[in-house]
DNA sequence: CTAGGGTTAG
């Protein structure tokens, strides 16, 4: 390092620049040494020789920020640091190297500002992304100097601010001081008007526009796609074309964005052609914007091949191409890359995270899920924006640990309606409705953010899984008010709470006056209609919807498979599961294998559906082994239970249910001692049962009863109103039915037992507190048992009520002492 | 010595 400082001093001055340029990273401490060195030993020769240099070229070549420090020490050894056009010059060259501190400095020490210095601080500050300041300097211009702006400055300030006022507020000034006609202030104010969203002003500006160049015609465009507004974008976009002229990669990589929210592959397609066609492809924007526009659009073949003949990659092509294979469920490749990114030398920023939180959560790694928050929280991430901290409280819901989401929450600043709905969600696909309807609460009481499309269809999968219509129903409203109820998420999220909650007809309802083009309002009716037991009718709404050219998924299977698994329609199950393979070229994932055991199970074709396990080929996971065990408590199969108990456990040891299911098995047969030993053994590995609970509505209050809990303050009544209902059942020819109880216990006791059955008190409250000959609904969290099936069917005879009960598996839909969804099983 | 319009996200 001495040896390169002597150098410095020795060598002439035109040198100087190479030299300079030749340092290393390695001496961090050069510029302060050398300037160090510099001021105690000064050498006059030297200084004589830098004095007539041209100093122009030095600034070109510092591109670090020690190169800067090198050169402003230069600048003030060799007296030329008075100058305003070097300091003018320093204070842009520290912006660019991202030393702002040092540039406000050397704006500070000017003594005599002029415009270019005051513009030039200005566009420093808005480059380094600090707005604020910005304003600041700005308004400090214009109340404490005697310099006035001029028409390069507002397209500066324009740049630096983000609302409505300011923004009106510099196109006053501008109309004050005459520089309408410029076209880069007009343009500036253009891009400004249409990304606030005020198409109107923009438009006007735009057709006063006495010229117009390529960049107001981009300015134009990009502020539309900006805002959302795509099709304004593209009426601009073709009026360009129509005018002659030519686009360019600004215009090209504004516009590709658009293409994924429209689903215009075609569009997007066409744009790369006209991209090869003029070479626009190496621009690192546009291949960038080409990636993202085909993985959006599910095209991830495409959008590697552009990556791989880049040929000049950035930080943001990487995290383009891993949010690919993320968007499109290739975590492995995706993760390799993640590698790949590094070994090439670039580091990951909070958005390479926030794909890798998406990855982190596919993949249900718990252990790299918290090393990521850890290395996020770390950085400082999380305090500084909210997005990697709704990430985060993504991730952890996905993985089950909703303790940690919550936290997560909590800890981020400024909470914005996607960390709502985030949470809201989570809750809900962790099965915990009734948190997600408090967190909803909290957001509509006082939050003071207004919910959103997103709220909606996070917040009614709640509302279906507890079977409150009346809430439902609100958010039925609620989305009329705002228009959102022509949304498809949200008309699909409608027609699921309506059929979840007994409405079937009102799901249709909605189905025939929503858009029918993607599958996805379709597989919601058809799930509809599968579980209230219509079979044939989900089938003819397939029938329909292959007519109408609308391609099922495998979502759509799903729904069909299990549809006629409740049916009991095990021929057109198959039939279904062969057409989706062979026609529609899906291929069969654990849940349509799930589903084809289900369906072959509970049609008592058990050793056919344990054959069917058999030729699966891929691992069976729980549930398909599950589907079996269930079939066989069904069909009081001892041997081929226990079997499947035995595989079950081998790949899920920890989930209660299934104990419960095989303990009922031995218990239907008298095996006493065989159902104590399953329930020891569950013990043994700290499992505990499910609680059975039913909630009822009653004046927009959920009720909840537990089977067997005395706490309700209506609990007499509800069991005198059981007790009189009991004796006119049996006055009907109701016998119990005792396979129903699983414990060993006298006759009378098990009487008592199946009446202490949450959905008896549910329903036992239920006709005590709503007028007669009214439909009462509950919502069960595990199975009705067979017994209360046959219970409820007759209490709605002597009632003369409609009880609608869904339990955790399917509808139970009874009127006039019938179930129209079919009998049990 | 100073200026407008561009790509990634939950």
């Amino acid at each position: 390092m001495v040896l390169k400082l002597r150098l410095v001093r020795l060598l002439n001055a035109k040198r100087i620049s190479n030299v300079l340029s030749s340092f290393q990273p390695c001496y961090p401490f050069t510029s302060a040494a050398a300037l160090a060195s510099l001021q105690t030993s000064p050498d006059d020769g030297f200084q004589h020789k830098i004095k007539d240099f041209n100093f122009s070229t030095l600034f070109l070549s510092c591109t670090k920020i020690y190169l800067a420090k090198c050169l402003h020490a230069l600048l003030l050894v060799s007296g030329n640091a008075q100058n305003i056009f070097f300091s003018t010059r320093l204070v842009n060259l520290y912006a660019d190297v991202g030393d702002i501190a040092s540039s406000s400095l050397t704006f500070e020490r000017i003594r005599k500002k002029n415009i270019f210095a005051w513009n030039s601080m200005i566009s420093s500050y808005v480059r380094n992304g600090c707005i604020q300041e910005a304003l600041d300097c700005y308004y400090q211009l214009l109340t404490t100097s005697n310099v006035r702006p001029d028409f390069f400055t507002f397209p500066v300030v324009l740049k630096a601010c983000n609302d409505l006022k300011h923004a009106r507020k510099i196109h006053c000034w501008v109309l004050k001081l005459g520089f309408d006609p410029d076209v880069f202030v007009a343009a500036s104010l253009i891009h400004k008007y249409s990304r606030l969203g005020l198409v109107g002003d923009a438009h006007i500006l735009f057709d006063k526009m006495p010229v117009r160049d390529l960049g107001s015609w981009n300015a134009m465009i990009s502020g539309f796609c900006q805002n959302g507004k795509a099709a304004e974008a593209l009426d601009v976009f073709e009026e360009m074309n129509w005018k002659g002229m030519k686009m360019d990669s600004v215009t090209v990589s504004s516009v590709l964005p658009v293409c994924a929210p429209l689903n215009d592959l075609v569009m997007g397609m066409l744009i790369h052609m006209y991209v090869i066609k003029h070479g626009l492809d190496f621009d690192v924007f546009v291949s960038n914007a080409l990636i993202n526009m085909y993985a959006k659009l599910g095209c991830l073949g495409s959008a590697s091949r552009i990556f791989d003949q880049m040929v000049v990659r950035d930080l943001v092509s990487w995290n383009s191409i891993i949010s690919a294979h993320e968007q499109n469920n290739d975590i492995i490749s995706a993760l390799d890359l993640f590698a790949e990114m590094k070994l090439n030398g670039f580091k990951p920023d909070l958005l390479t995270l926030v794909s890798l939180a998406s990855i982190v959560s596919q993949s249900g790694d718990c252990q790299i899920s918290r090393a990521l928050h850890g290395f996020i929280m770390r950085q400082g991430w999380l305090t500084e924006d909210s997005i990697i901290g709704n990430a985060i409280v993504d991730m952890y819901a996905k993985l089950g640990n909703i303790d940690s989401a919550r936290k997560v929450f909590e800890g981020i600043p400024v909470k914005d309606v996607i960390s709502w709905n985030t949470l809201i969600t989570g809750y809900t696909q962790n099965g915990l409705a009734s948190e997600a309807v408090e967190v909803y609460h909290m957001l509509e009481g006082c939050s003071g953010i207004a919910p959103d499309q997103g709220t909606l269809v996070s917040i009614l999968p709640a509302y279906s899984h507890l079977g409150a219509l009346q809430h439902g129903m609100r958010i039925h409203g609620r989305s009329i008010k705002t228009g959102l109820h022509v949304d498809v998420f949200v008309g699909t999220c409608l027609i699921d709470m309506y059929s979840k909650c007994g409405k079937l007809d009102d799901a249709m309802y909605l189905f025939l006056e929503m858009p029918q083009r993607s599958s996805v309002p379709w597989n919601a009716i058809i799930s509809s209609h599968g579980i209230h037991g219509h079979g044939e009718k989900a089938l003819m709404l397939f029938q329909k919807m292959q007519d109408k050219d609308v391609k099922p998924d495998h979502v759509t299977f799903v729904s069909l498979l299990s549809a006629c698994s409740h049916a009991g329609l095990v021929e057109q199950g198959k039939w279904c599961f062969q057409l989706m393979q062979e026609h529609y070229g899906i291929i069969p994932s654990l849940k349509h294998y799930g589903c084809m055991v289900d369906l072959l199970g509970r049609a008592g074709q058990l050793d056919s559906a344990y054959e069917f396990i058999k030729s699966i080929p891929v691992k069976p996971d729980a549930s398909i082994w599950g589907a079996l065990l269930g079939a066989c408590r069904i069909h009081g199969n001892v041997e081929l239970g226990a079997f499947a108990s035995n595989r079950l456990f081998e790949v899920d040891s920890e989930n209660a249910g299934y104990y419960v299911l095989l303990s009922n098995i031995y218990a239907n047969i008298g095996k006493w001692e065989v159902v104590d030993n399953v329930r020891s053994l569950a013990k043994s590995r700290g499992l505990k049962k499910t609680p059975g609970w039913s909630s009822v509505e009653l004046n927009n209050k959920v009720h909840v009863f537990y089977t067997g809990n005395r706490s309700h303050p209506q609990i007499e009544e509800i069991y005198n109103e059981l007790r009189v209902l009991l004796a006119k059942m049996k006055s009907l020819g109701y016998v119990p039915d005792f396979s129903f109880v699983l414990q060993d216990v006298e006759e009378d006791e098990k009487e008592h037992i199946l009446m202490s059955h949450s959905e008896r008190l549910a329903i036992a409250f239920g006709i005590i507190n709503t007028p007669t000959k009214t439909p009462i609904r509950i919502f069960k969290n595990l199975r009705v048992c067979g017994d209360c099936h046959n219970a409820t069917k007759l209490i709605s005879k002597i009632t003369e009520r409609e009880l609608i009960v869904r339990d955790s598996n399917r509808f139970h839909l009874i009127k006039d002492g019938n179930c129209s969804c079919g009998d049990y099983w």
